[in-house]
DNA sequence: CTGAAAGCGCTTACAG
DNA sequence: CTGAAAGCGCTTACAG
C-alpha cells in the first residue's frame, strides 16, 4: 500500500503515454476510455503508487468526503450512529470524517462551518441548539442532514426519533407498573437554547401529557447535563415527603445518576424505579440493567447517510424522517410497592 | 456567521481595491502589510462574508487540519484523549478531524491513508497492528505521532504509557491484598498482530513478571475483545478448582465482563477481586467502582498534539514519550478472604 | 475514443 | 509596503 505518493496525474499520463484528461477519466470511472487505455493507465497508477490529491479534486469537483459534526464522543449513541453511517458508505467512494464540537456552546456551528470550509460533499450534524435560519442558509449551499431536530426545514433533511412518543412510552410504562408519583429529571431549557421543538423539550411535553391523561400531577426537575447533578437532584427528591416512586430521566447518563441515588438510599426498583432514554450500551449491562427508550441509533445512521447521498445525487425537496422509538424494559423498573 | 461563502479572494481584493496577494497576506497574518491595507481588507472580508477555501490553500501550503485516526469511538479513553488534544489546539489555527477506522482489521491503515490523501498537516493515530515499516514511510512524508506504540521509530513520534509498569501495579496491588491465585484475562495475540511490543502483550509480560517475582504461577486466559467473552471466560475460571481469587483484565471493557461473572456467582470482592486497565468513566461510576490502571488520557492527548505541532514546525528527530500509569483502587478489589 | 487548453482559489517568489 | 505572474493537481467543456 502506498503512503503519500509524490506522483501526480501528469506523471501517470507520461508513464502511460496518454493525456492527463485520460487519466482523470480512468480514476473517475468516467466513460469514453478504451480498454487498452484503461489498462495502461491502471498499470502506470500501480507502478507509480499514484494517489489522487483530494485537495485538487475538491477544487474542481468532489472531495469524496462526508463530514459529520458531533457534540461529543462520550455518548455511546453517537458511536453506534457512526457505525451505522459507515456501514451505509461501505460501497461508496466516500470517506467519513468527524468534527467534534467540543464542550463550548458555540462550537457546534464552528465545527459544522469547519466541515463546510473543507468542501465536504455533504454534512451530517447533531446540533440541537443552532438556529434554523443558519441551517437553511447552510443547506442551500451544501447537502445537509440534521439529526435529532424536528424542524420543518426547506433546505435540509432531518432524521429524528419521535421524542413525544418515546417519553409517552416511558411514562406509561411506569404508570402501568402502578407508579403514581413519577418525577421527570431533564436538562435545563437553556441547554437547547430554549427551543420548544428540541428533543428534551419534547420529551418533557410527552411526559407531561401522559401524566395529565392519567389525571396525575407532573413533577419536573431541571439539572445540569451530568450524572452528578442528577444524583444530587434525585437524593433531594427521595428525601422529600411525599417522594416519587419512579423517575424518568431525560437520557441515560442522567438516569445513571438517578440510579446511584436510589441504590445509595437503599431503595429497590419496586420502591423507586428509574427509566432512561437512548438505550446506550451501559443501560444494557447486567450490573446496571436500566430500562430505557431505544432510538435505533445504527439504523438512524444508515438512513441519514442514505438521505445525504440522495441530496448529493440531486434531490432538492426536503425529507423529514421520523423514527418510532421503543421501550426496553429491564430491572431498574418494577411493579410499584409504595414506600414505608 | 457566514455559512458557505461564494466570495473568493479575487472578490475581496476587488472590493478592497488591492491585489489578491495582499489579501492572502492579511488572512495568513504574514508581514509586509500596512495598517491601512489590513483594515480595508478586513472590512471587505467581513462585508462579503469571505471564507478562504481550504482546498485551495491545501494545494499551495497548509490545510490547517490535523487528522486523528481512531479504531473505535466506543472506548471512553478516546473521548478523553480527543478532548485533551482539542484543548491543546484551542489557540492554534488547526481544526481537528477524526477518521474512524471501523471494525475491519485493515481499516486502520485505510483511515490513516484517507487522512494523508486529504493533505492534513499532521496525523495522530491509534493503530496497534500496523507494520512499523509502513509507518516509517508515512512519517517520512507527513508529521506523524502514534499513540500506544512502543516502537523505536525514526520518522514518527510515539506517546505511550508504560504498559509493563501498569500491569505490574495492577498485579502487585492484588498481591498486596493477599491474593495468590491471580488470573490474567487478555486479548488474543492476533488482535495485535502478534507484535510483542503491543500494549496488551506488554501488559501480559508485566503481569507474568510480577507473578514470577512473587514465586507464583501465572494463569493467562485469551478472549475475544468483548465484555461477553470475558464474562464467559470468568465463569469458567470461577467454576474450576482451584479457582482464582482475583482477576486482572487487559482493559476495562473486559473487566466489566469479569465483574458481571463475579456478581452473578454471588461472590464479593474479597472472594474474587477484579482490576481493569484504562480507568474509563464507567470504572469510576459508583455502581461499578472498578479498580483500574489510569493512563491519563487527556494529558496524553495534549502531549501528542504538542509533539505533532513541533514536527509541523520542523523537528525531524523522533521523540518517544512514555507516561507512567497509576493505579486507582476502588471497591472491586479487596483484601483476600479466600473462598468457601 | 483521445487530447490541448482553460480554470478552480489560493500562495509563492520576484520585481518594483 | 505592494502587485503581476506563475503554478499547485486536478476536472471540464470543447475539438478532433
Amino acid at each position: 500500500m502506498s503512503v503519500r505518493s509524490t506522483a501526480t496525474i501528469a506523471d501517470v499520463a507520461r508513464q502511460a503515454g496518454v493525456s492527463r484528461a485520460a487519466v482523470s477519466k480512468v480514476i473517475r470511472n468516467a466513460y469514453g476510455v478504451s480498454d487498452d487505455m484503461r489498462r495502461r493507465v491502471e498499470a502506470a497508477i500501480t507502478e507509480l503508487g499514484y494517489r489522487p490529491s483530494i485537495a485538487a479534486r475538491a477544487m474542481r469537483g468532489s472531495s469524496y468526503t462526508l463530514g459529520i459534526e458531533l457534540p461529543t464522543l462520550a455518548n455511546n449513541f453517537f458511536d453506534t450512529f457512526v457505525r451505522g453511517a459507515t456501514s451505509a458508505l461501505a460501497a461508496s467512494p466516500y470517506q467519513l470524517i468527524i468534527a467534534p464540537a467540543g464542550p463550548d456552546h458555540d462550537n457546534g456551528p464552528r465545527a459544522i462551518q469547519a466541515l463546510a470550509d473543507r468542501n465536504v460533499d455533504g454534512i451530517l450534524a447533531v446540533s440541537p441548539a443552532v438556529a434554523p435560519e443558519w441551517l437553511e442558509a447552510l443547506g442551500s449551499s451544501v447537502p445537509l442532514v440534521m439529526i435529532g431536530r424536528h424542524d420543518a426545514s426547506d433546505h435540509y433533511d432531518t432524521v429524528v426519533d419521535d421524542d413525544l412518543l418515546g417519553a409517552r412510552l416511558a411514562t406509561e410504562h411506569l404508570l402501568g407498573l402502578g407508579h403514581r408519583r413519577i418525577a421527570h429529571v431533564t436538562l435545563t431549557p437553556e441547554a437547547e437554547s430554549g427551543l420548544p421543538q428540541a428533543p428534551h423539550a419534547l420529551r418533557t411535553a410527552g411526559y407531561r401529557a401522559a401524566m395529565e391523561r392519567a389525571g396525575l400531577a407532573a413533577q419536573i426537575v431541571h439539572v445540569a447535563p451530568t450524572e452528578e447533578a442528577t444524583y444530587r437532584a434525585t437524593l433531594a427528591l427521595l428525601g422529600a415527603d411525599p417522594s416519587p416512586t419512579a423517575i424518568f430521566a431525560g437520557h441515560d447518563e442522567l438516569a445513571m445518576g438517578a440510579l446511584r441515588a436510589v441504590a445509595e438510599s437503599g431503595l429497590t426498583a419496586a420502591q423507586c424505579s428509574v427509566v432512561g432514554y437512548d438505550d446506550t450500551d451501559i443501560a444494557a449491562h447486567p450490573l446496571i440493567s436500566l430500562t430505557s427508550v431505544d432510538q435505533s441509533a445504527a439504523e438512524m445512521g444508515r438512513v441519514a447517510v442514505g438521505l445525504l447521498l440522495e441530496r448529493i445525487a440531486g434531490r432538492g425537496t426536503p425529507v423529514h424522517h421520523v423514527f418510532s422509538p421503543s421501550l426496553v424494559a429491564r430491572a431498574s423498573s418494577a411493579q410499584c410497592a409504595g414506600r414505608h
